[in-house]
DNA sequence: TTGATTTTAGACTATTTAGTCTAGTTAAAG
DNA sequence: CTTTAACTAGACTAAATAGTCTAAAATCAA
């Protein structure tokens, strides 16, 4: 299994563009951070916007599905599967030091850029249709408005998650968390 | 009351980083949105960190206590007055819109420069302070880590706020911090 | 092996970038 | 009115930017 310069590529992105954000990756940050020429980048890539448009789908999509996972984490309910993966989410290093990193493409070029948004978006919705897929076959109060809880559970992850970057920690982020955790528990029917 | 050139700046800088971000707000795009030349730029700013770290600090802040002002939504009960505040954020149609700014500045800047992760926790940690107190003279059940809960607080009310901006609405705001009302409605004593 | 195709190589270009510099203008202070 | 300081004006510079182009090399199919 060899390891191609167009994976080369995408993997140097994520990292780039993970960290510094669209605007603050340059192309030859880019080749200097896989040591591949000029030509052979656009090769692969007629632009530098097609390029992170590739790393959205083909490397944050299948993270953030990955992290989010939650077949792998079934538990017999509903809520207790949902808190498991909300835990694991904490064992991602990468994560808990510098964000989520869909919502951090998400802020700054979705109000700017309608492709970027779109394709956000699509894994965004993607997302909640895994969450409400669980949360439906389980054993919540009925009064409870799925959607909006589903679209709650996320909002709080990644905004615990975007709280200082800097000084970030697992610990920091269980503590955060916990308060959406006793919530959920006490929706169970 | 004349509006100064500098005010103007700030308030140009401001508008054009919420939206484009640091990497994606140039010089000339600021000279443009209000009319004036460069020398008069760089008369009253040294670099364009130190203006936008001004923005930060002059603009920013005052807009961040105000949207979160607890003194003005005071109520008997401090979980009505927290509620109150979370509501009052829906209104402003900007923060509805495009999300936090400095939240939005936080996740591009934080990670890459020291002196911007400082200014912005700067802040981070007095609202979060303001929060606090409001949160200890209150009748919250006393096995509740308050700390935690106001970072929980912050990062819901972020969190909402930056789901994808382009199809963000007061309604959908409201929707998803429904559920952290109704969590905070529980911790009553 | 041969011929075609894909991939690599990096010099080159046009544009944009942040920031400098000097001269002119306006306003303030005496 | 005069002098000094604050501010405006924008041409200019050096570096960085995304992207092009042509030729060479490697790979693949026959």
């Amino acid at each position: 299994m060899k390891y191609s310069t167009r994976d080369k590529i995408l993997d140097a992105v994520y990292k780039l563009v993970y960290i510094n954000g669209y605007n603050g990756t340059s192309i030859d940050m880019i080749l200097k951070e896989c040591s591949i020429p000029k030509g052979s980048l656009y090769h692969y890539f007629k632009s530098k916007k097609e390029m992170v448009l590739a790393v959205v789908k083909e490397r944050i999509a299948p993270k953030m599905y990955e992290f989010y996972d939650l077949k792998k984490v079934k538990e017999e309910d509903s809520i207790d599967t949902m808190i498991r993966a909300i835990l694991k989410v904490s064992k991602k290093e990468e994560l808990v030091k510098f964000g989520c990193p869909l919502n951090r493409l998400n802020q700054e070029m979705s109000p700017v850029d309608d492709d970027f948004d779109k394709a956000i978006n699509l894994i965004y919705e993607r997302m909640k249709g895994d969450i409400l897929s669980v949360l439906r076959d389980g054993s919540i109060n009925p009064d409870v408005d799925l959607d909006s809880l589903a679209q709650f559970i996320i909002a709080t992850v990644w905004g615990s998650l975007s709280l200082s970057p800097k000084h970030s920690s697992k610990k920091r982020y269980l503590n955060t968390i916990n308060h959406l955790i006793n919530y959920l528990k006490s929706l169970k029917h």
